[in-house]
DNA sequence: CAATGTTAGTTCTGAAATTAATTAACGTTA
DNA sequence: TAACGTTAATTAATTTCAGAACTAACATTG
């Protein structure tokens, strides 16, 4: 399947039988079925997987001796004898979610059907400094301990972060220091906790979230628009996440849209990124206050740097005319650029997600504004475009998405 | 499958035994892997299908009574007794490839080999014009005679065109006017022929061909580009042409470089088709020439619409340096373009085609540096530039393929 | 509360497919 | 040219699986 096993690079699958072979495949389809599914009857099962009912009883009681799965009792119904319910046994295959941003980190434990069974949110910020990682390992033993989670009923490691990440080697490529010497990032992460794991750009696994479990579920063609330190583009294509070639696909951030613009991080010159990214309209924002502007946001004037983007949707929300222009712009600014995406991509659905979600007020009405002047028009008529419900949970649900369906392809 | 069948919308497949359903699903894959592959040994079969030699015997059998797939003798090899190859009948199932342009028409008879029995160059040019397609009828209609085929030998058309291609609905958005009535282009001209029609982008199909017969073959994640009378950018995802939820994906031709631009037929301003699409280079040579700019291409002075794209790369290869000039800022802008495309596609090749192909010399060293430019640089490691190496016929391979994996797909 | 209708799940049987064994077809070599 | 090595294909055997028949579990109804 897909990429980015920490442990195993190229093994190929063991000389197996034919009916090994499509057992485990079979077995595949259903921990997959049953993890976005939840729980599912037999006569369910066969039918998705083209199967007789006595073999998928037999398969599932296989599923059940090894533990991956167990009964959930009779469902409810109007007549006839109850069937009984299989899901994900959540007693065991726990999973940790690392969530890696530039503001702190938060390390997850989740069980099979994505409850949250530890939380912590820690100070640690996502720097280029190859300490970033050592630090990350003992707050994750530490987690790991105060979760009373022993080893064994651990099975992973899903990390989240932003950055361009090689998916084949998973590296980040963004955040260069933070792969030691020559490994790979996860790899030594594996190596240090004895467990596999998966690296995944947040803006990938925020969209893999909606796809499997938010506003896109089912939906084929979806995009979704994420603003933090620069602009992420999720996609998801034929119903699967789409990584690129090497993991990159989606920077939309780094095209340019003002030739005379600032200079970028990147090197390049007026990138999206330099014009609406958190960090550009944190950095505008407190150079106008600085300036004098008059807006709500003025009590910070002798502390410029305690303005961040929440602050400004804050002020939006209290009426402050200033921060509303702001968005207003910025709004119209995602949008041209989304209006490329559009191009290119004609999805279905795209999905706000991320911080400016409580934004959306502000935002939406110019990113329509925009989509509009520079889209095709044929191209907004199957096309919706929705906020977020997850509340925030759908980078976590993505990255356990992406350990879970990793780990099932592995049989 | 995809989309587009012309004559069934919605139609549930047959309830239907799961032996049999698998039994469907093993001939379909056999059928598409004798397509690409040519030929193909039991041996060959039984790995692609997970299945023993003596099930996929039988399976091939089945498929020689119904005249789908002939013996091709034995295969050449060093010891050991030779395998049989197995391959599709070559003596059956034709295919109708009819390539409409804005130039001109041709109509092609293809055998499950894609070897051209049959082909007529017409002059009948894409208009918007509700003529256009009972032309096209009657052109087919003699065609068809001339090759001498019967009807029961041709078992589908394709039709490649430029335009939005509406997938679902199977209509040409672009030349609203061949859209007879309410009726679909495909489903209209299918009932003319009693032929099942499939319909496809011009830019789409030669990216198909080129991905399963051209240099892109066994590449994932594709872009090729092409220039006509727009831009077309053609986009493999995951081994598969990418529609998008509508069908318009990849309309890099209409997204915005220059605000101050010229007015774009789509209504936009300053769309990359304003700039470099063969129609505006044409425009801009034929305007510059008759303000007496120096040039080889100053002998069509006194008729400048007879300089067409041709004419000048013609001129281009004699030396002339105003066209090389042109070309080499052609090149530029669509590199601009194609810069975009990669930042959010991440490809690992990307292939130049149609005529563009002829003006390689003068259009890649720009292109090629508009991309340094306008690329993070590790967007640039895993990628490599190519020029199309199927002369042309990418389009008419693309287009049997869509014509044949449809079939394939419906068993 | 027995009879009946309805759906679920198990048991059983014949069909189908896998695996193993055998035969076939070829080249090489002694 | 006969024996042997090698690979293919067929036949035989054993296993697995689908489909039907049957049993189980529930609600409703007379």
């Amino acid at each position: 399947m897909p990429f980015s096993d920490s442990l195993l690079e190229d093994e190929l699958p063991a000389q197996q039988s034919v009916v090994d072979y499509k057992k485990s495949q079979k077995q595949r389809k259903v921990l997959a079925h049953l993890y976005v599914n939840g729980t599912c009857t037999l006569a369910n099962l066969a039918t998705l997987l083209h199967s007789s009912v006595p073999s998928v009883t037999s398969l599932v009681d296989e599923l059940i001796q090894t533990e991956w799965v167990a009964s959930m009792g009779p469902a409810i119904g109007n007549n006839g004898r109850r069937p009984v319910l299989f899901g994900l046994n959540t007693k065991r295959n726990f999973v940790a979610v690392i969530d890696v941003s530039i503001h702190d980190t938060k390390i997850l434990f989740m069980d099979t059907q994505r409850h949250i069974v530890f939380r912590d949110d820690i100070d640690l910020q996502l720097n280029n400094h190859s300490s970033f990682l050592s630090s990350l390992v003992s707050y994750f033993n530490t987690a790991l301990l105060k979760a009373g989670l022993s080893e064994d009923e651990l099975i992973a490691v899903g990390i989240s972060m932003p950055g361009l990440i090689d998916a084949r080697r998973a590296r980040n490529l963004t955040y260069k220091q933070l792969n030691q010497t020559e490994e790979s990032l996860a790899r030594w992460f594996s190596a240090e906790t004895n467990k596999p794991v998966y690296l995944i750009n947040d803006t990938k696994a925020t969209v893999l979230g909606e796809s499997r479990f938010g506003g896109a579920q089912g939906k084929k063609q979806v995009l979704s628009i994420n603003i933090d330190w620069g602009i992420g583009l999720g996609i998801i294509v034929n119903g699967e996440v789409f990584h690129g070639a090497s993991g990159f696909a989606g920077e939309l951030g780094h095209i340019q849209v003002d030739p005379d613009g600032e200079l970028c991080h990147c090197g390049k010159i007026g990138c999206l990124n330099t014009c609406t990214s958190a960090a550009a309209l944190e950095q505008r924002v407190q150079r106008d206050i600085l300036s004098g502007q008059v807006s709500k946001l003025a009590i910070f004037k002798d502390s410029v740097d305690q303005i961040g983007i929440t602050e400004l949707i804050d002020a939006a929300h209290q009426g402050d005319s200033y921060a509303i222009d702001i968005l207003h712009e910025a709004g119209y600014l995602l949008g041209k650029g989304l209006a490329i995406a559009i191009n290119l991509f004609n999805p279905e659905i795209i999905i706000i997600d991320g911080v400016l979600t409580s934004a959306a007020n502000f935002i939406l009405s110019t990113i329509e504004q925009a989509i509009s002047k520079y889209c095709l028009s044929d191209f907004r008529n199957d096309m919706t475009i929705e906020l977020t419900q997850l509340n925030g949970s759908a980078k976590w649900l993505g990255t356990h998405t992406y350990v879970m369906e990793n780990i099932f392809a592995n049989h």
